[in-house]
RNA sequence: GGCCCCUUCGUCUAGCGGUCUAGGACGCGGCCCUUUCACGGCUGAAACACGGGUUCGAUUCCCGUAGGGGUCACCA
């Protein structure tokens, strides 16, 4: 088998990838990196990107925990071929593996204790050693062999040598055998371990190349031993850097480990932000910092990605979304934006808003603060910030009285208009357009920052618009003080 | 601690022996635009961890040192 230096990838077989999360009720912002590149390499060569579910721990593998997986993965637009595969379907099969190895004699029973191997272990500490598990019952007399006794199969990995993996991303990686324990294939209860489970299934599922986090990388020498044992084919793999927090260390719930599903409904994320995000995340193609789908499928390599762990910006992805809001289509913004508002949004308007609404946004929730003066019934529910009551002095309030007479005489209420109108005003006035715009501002929108002015009295409409301006204006026939 | 991996601006990265007075993006500073806040435009500060080699020449190759990370279960 070709084992291809770094840098040659996919091969003359077709190509065959997975992502085998374990549903641990969310999905975490680093699988979901791992699964887009499997993705990308597979939709890169033209092959199949398979789904694993790796749901052997019963207590976890809820279906609310597994369609949390599948949610967040659709909505980032990774899609799988095939059916999804169950890890807990195929405990038979994995316990067949077992047992055929311990018929070939490349495993063995093993009655160690775990209280004898914790002690061994102890003792190997405190004579600071390293320890490796050497059972006395790999190589016993099978006449020996207790017939009451619980009992694990352990694999006899090999003692002499080293393993060479050629990494499509890490490169070349040797380790001594004398590292290698036997792992446990079977445990006592009669349950595949993880390790078995994994080779197993990559090989029934014809996995070529095995996609997953550098944390694997030191399971991948123990997993090919068995896949030698078993004398099947071996996979290309290729162990990707884990993410980082802000801070270097491994990446928290403080500083961004959150699910899939928190960066969309809490954060207010676009999946095309998180997609792009993800991607420039310890892959880079020359100066570009955008792609789309296609042009990431067309341009990824997974030996293109670093070797070196990258850290988590939640600044940066957030310029992004903010880049990617701009972007979007207005009608979809709205349809995103009404629920994070209430009952009162109204779509048809918020389209409307968008073009001046969505360049002062990095997300879906500060699109939504943004648009929710639209929505304020007047006067009682808008709210005025301290700012904005600051800025409705008493002269404001009469300058206010002035604009909304002037007006209430205006009929065509366009944005285009309505500022020819006020910044005549402005100059008859003799007047900055600044103390006009503010106070009208604070009266409208309750703030000191919103889109043009022009802009949201033409949003408003006449009636509203005025509906609010008075509510804060002090007419002339008022001014008593 | 053993083993494995990593190290270019604060962060993500480009660079694959001379093109590097090291490029782009985010962030940060300044200016312009401007009714506010943004957008946009221009612009500035900011990095090859350190020490040895190899070479005519190292950011690029090799070896150390330091720092960081991962992993050492009858968990996945």
């Amino acid at each position: 088998m070709a084992s291809g230096d770094k840098g040659s990838a996919g091969g003359n077989q077709p190509v065959v990838t997975r992502f085998a999360p374990s549903p641990t009720g969310f999905l975490h912002i680093g699988n979901a990196r791992t699964g887009l590149f499997s993705w990308l390499y597979a939709r890169h060569f033209g092959g199949k990107t398979l789904l694993r579910i790796e749901d052997t721990d019963k207590q976890r593998s809820t279906k609310e925990a597994i369609d949390v997986i599948l949610d967040g993965l659709d909505w980032l637009g990774l899609d799988f071929d095939g059916e999804t595969h169950f890890q807990s379907h195929f405990e038979a099969r994995h316990a067949e593996v077992a047992n055929q190895l311990l018929e070939k004699g490349a495993a063995y029973r093993c009655y160690l204790t775990q209280d004898e191997l914790a002690e061994r272990r102890e003792r190997a500490k405190a004579e600071r050693r390293p320890f490796r598990i050497d059972s006395e019952w790999r190589d016993c007399d099978p006449a020996d062999r207790p017939q009451d006794r619980p009992y694990v199969i352990r694999l006899k990995a090999p003692k002499e040598g080293e393993t060479v993996i050629e990494d499509l991303v890490q490169g070349r990686v040797a380790v001594s055998n004398s590292e290698l324990d036997d792992l446990v294939l079977l445990r006592s209860d009669g349950s595949p371990t993880y390790m078995l489970a994994v080779v197993v299934d990559d090989h029934d599922m014809g996995v070529t190349h095995v996609i997953r986090g550098d944390d694997h990388l030191n399971n991948a020498f123990r997993q090919l031993a068995i896949i030698r044992a078993m004398d099947w084919p071996e996979p290309q793999y290729a162990h990707v850097p884990l993410i980082h927090g802000s801070d270097g260390a491994k990446l928290s719930k403080r500083h961004g480990a959150l699910g899939v599903d928190a960066y969309r409904d809490e954060l207010g994320i676009l999946p095309e932000a998180l997609f792009n995000y993800l991607l420039r995340l310890g892959w880079g193609h020359g100066d570009r910092e955008e792609f789309t789908q296609d042009e990431a499928v067309t341009l990824f390599d997974i030996a293109d990605v670093g070797k070196s762990p990258s850290r988590f910006d939640m600044k940066k992805l957030l310029s992004l979304n903010a880049h990617y809001i701009r972007e979007a289509d207005d009608a979809r913004l709205a349809d995103l934006v009404a629920p994070r508002i209430g009952e009162e949004a109204d779509t048809a308007l918020l389209a409307r808003a968008m073009p001046v609404l969505k360049t002062r946004a990095h997300d879906l929730n500060e699109l939504a603060e943004g648009a929710n003066f639209l929505f304020a019934t007047r006067p009682l529910t808008l709210t005025l910030t301290e700012k904005a009551e600051a800025l409705l002095t008493q002269d404001a309030k009469r300058l206010l009285g002035r604009v909304s007479a002037r007006l209430h005489e205006e009929r065509d209420w366009t944005t285009a208009v309505l500022e020819s109108n006020l910044k005549q005003m402005a100059e008859e006035l003799g007047l900055g357009l600044g103390k006009l715009a503010q106070p009208l501002r604070a009266a409208l929108t309750g703030q000191t920052t919103s889109p043009g002015i022009f802009d949201v009295l033409a949003l408003l409409g006449k009636e509203e618009s005025l509906a609010r301006i008075d509510a804060q204006a002090l007419h002339p026939d008022e001014d008593k003080d």
